[in-house]
DNA sequence: GGAACCTTGACACGACCGTGCTAACGTCCC
DNA sequence: GGGACGTTAGCACGGTCGTGTCAAGGTTCC
């Protein structure tokens, strides 16, 4: 509306309903990303908040972001938390270093189809049937 | 038992139950860990899960892993799928590292109380009321 | 050949994720 | 002062996570 971009050309910044409309996520969404600490605007004295170009343009990423990959909020927000505590990065990387029960006596057949099995990120298709 | 005393003797393998056992996990979750992706055993001709030493070693520092921090599976599964994509380590890193909408014009301490909002990983404790 | 183990598959369940919607109440602005 | 909008809190719902348990069927081994 003429307001909001009224508002945007004086103030800057934009109100959630407004962020929603420009960035595609719904304003529920745009809360909830604030909770996870993933985009948090700026509030006004009176206590909205106010999300200017900066936020638009993170709203915007974070979402070309989920879309491009299998990722939910929960993920890259546990990936920031790798980065913000390093003791958790450590151990974590630790023990993914740490190369997976070395693969020295599968049966090669078998190493190939746990292997494909891993790369399906978690539990999705179950066709395995175990050779009985 | 004396039964898996031997096996481990001569085969230098448990089964789940025995995995289980000395490990702290239960079978059920031994599965599951493996369907994660996160251990996984080699199979015998018959499709039983072999548990070697490594293995064992495995369970054992990733039991810890998760009691050390707040993690679940699912999330150091998310940690090896970075190290394992780069295409999405890059795309997840780029957006976290573009210090999420710079602070400069939040009050300062409305910038600490987000602040501390977003060390607790997710949704926790609600208490902000918003200065009305 | 039978007991004790293994395998997969499924139901169940509480807790959380991602989302929408509604309620109750404050703010903005004409 | 009233309407459009903001704030939080809450219910709801399908989906996944972390678990347990139970069923149906193969293996091991005495």
């Amino acid at each position: 509306m003429l307001t909001s971009l009224a508002r945007m050309a004086t103030t800057e910044a934009l109100t959630v309903q407004e962020a929603a409309d420009t960035t595609g996520w719904s304003p529920r969404m745009l809360r909830y990303i604030e909770r996870a600490g993933l985009v948090v605007p700026p509030r006004s004295a009176s206590g909205y908040r106010l999300y200017g170009a900066a936020e638009l343009q993170r709203l915007r990423t974070l979402r070309e972001l989920l879309d491009a990959h299998d990722v939910g909020l929960a993920e890259i927000g546990f990936a920031s938390r790798m980065r913000t505590e390093p003791h958790l990065a450590r151990d974590v990387d630790g023990w993914l270093s740490a190369t997976a029960t070395r693969p020295a006596e599968v049966p090669a057949d078998d190493w190939l189809r746990w292997e494909q099995a891993k790369h399906t990120r978690l539990l999705q298709h179950p066709e395995p049937t175990p050779t009985n």
